[in-house]
DNA sequence: GTTAATATTTGAAGATTATTCAGTTATATA
DNA sequence: TATATAACTGAATAATCTTCAAATATTAAC
């Protein structure tokens, strides 16, 4: 066993994926090549950034889903671009953003289970100092990354 | 002029994309065949639902981007699930889970702009009848679906 | 521990698809 | 109206995906 398939997966979330130029020809009814076109064009002008995979995430251990809403400690507070950023890098934060009102972030976390959701907020709290912040579980994901699930 | 860009914007929201299997079969230095065998694997065990495009999506008119937490009516309280679903056919919404705490629904929706937004909240507050809402509008995306914003 | 069944890996061949290129048509600009 | 630029498209080529059959590895049963 070689583990292939997490690496793909890996892979998957951010890119490694292509435009199915012929079978969207098909669809839309045009020449391959105008299709060919207008993609690269697309890309030219940096509308389209990547392609990517869509997972269904209970089926690769991160169907644990948690909104976290974040108050920085003063240090921080003035400029949460740096920790945003910074956050951005754990492959389990699927979208953070930075916000209006009673909180300066809000985090999408990807965890396998409430446990390693627990391990990641305490390490996160501690690492970045938070001052608070108020975690929403998942209970239902409907809809995720523009796909409706089933 | 055919306006096939906004097709493809479209298309590319959900899917019409394939895996690069001879780029990744470089990448880690394996067999494409074995690449090959390792996707269809994923695929066939519903791993993967999906591949698609991730945009800047500035540039093509949703930059807009509002978390809104949801109070339901005591009418649609016991099953949040239809509301859900049917809020999730809205191709403006990327996702919308059933959540635990102060409200049921957490929806993250993209407009082109704060107008395009109030016209959303007021339409979708009437028509399903929600109690209650709270927004958070985002003032800077710095990673979404996975991918890092720069 | 041995055997049988199943799953994974892989190279070679064929089928399909993406890409390039050159020419045409359409749109925008002066 | 003339000119420049952008968009579209068919034909040829290059690259990629997919199938297949065989080899290897893993798992399950006895």
């Amino acid at each position: 066993m070689k583990d292939i398939t997490s690496k793909l997966i890996n892979l998957f979330k951010q890119g490694y994926c292509t435009p199915q130029i012929a079978r969207i020809a098909k669809k839309i009814k045009e020449p391959s090549t105008t299709i060919h076109y207008n993609i690269k064009k697309l890309e030219r002008e940096g509308k389209i950034i990547s392609y990517k995979g869509v997972f269904d995430y209970k089926k690769i251990e991160e169907g644990h889903v948690t909104f976290i809403l974040v108050n920085l400690s003063d240090d921080n507070y003035g400029e949460p671009e740096g920790v945003a950023q910074e956050l951005a890098k754990d492959p389990r934060v699927e979208s953070i953003d930075i916000c209006t009102g009673d909180y300066e972030l809000i985090i999408k976390l990807r965890t396998k289970d409430i446990d390693e959701y627990y391990e990641w907020i305490k390490n996160t709290v501690h690492k970045f100092k938070f001052s608070k912040s108020y975690s929403i579980t998942s209970l239902k994901q409907v809809k995720t990354e523009f796909v409706e699930l089933k």
